[in-house]
DNA sequence: ATTTTGACGACCC
DNA sequence: TGGGTCGCCAAAA
């Protein structure tokens, strides 16, 4: 009985802010990171979806990038401009729109942090 | 019911 | 790096 298949769309998308929230400031995640924490692997997309649609204000939706550190909204967009702006006030290198490798490093160890008690 | 559309991702060149 | 393919899936058209 794969937990997916039983989820309803609500439970789904509960699992899915609850992943987002428990990435720390200053670290980002990957959206099939948070698809495959929220025990919803290969659903990288329905992440997208639910952030889009989440409407919450505290949500750290901008902690979210592509899995190759990129920005995914469209360069210079102001979503991106905003996304770009949070990170760095939190700390995180960007250059050229994506994550830079020096701040992904902090990703490896978000691993063993958010599995580690 | 079928097709298109995404805040995506793994792969391959 | 950068671009194109194919897989994925819930909504919208």
């Amino acid at each position: 009985m794969t937990l997916e298949s039983s989820a309803t769309s609500e439970e789904r998308r509960a699992r899915i802010l609850a992943a987002v929230r428990a990435v720390p400031a200053g670290s980002t995640a990957g959206y099939g990171d948070i698809a495959h924490r929220a025990g919803l692997p290969g659903r990288a997309r329905l992440v997208a979806r639910v952030l889009a649609e989440s409407g919450e204000a505290d949500l750290p939706w901008h902690r979210i990038v592509r899995s190759d550190g990129k920005i995914a909204f469209p360069p210079e967009s102001a979503a991106w401009k905003k996304q770009c702006a949070r990170l760095r006030r939190e700390g995180v290198e960007i250059v050229n729109g994506r994550v830079a490798m020096a701040s992904r490093v902090a990703e490896d160890d978000l691993d063993a942090l958010l599995w580690r008690p």
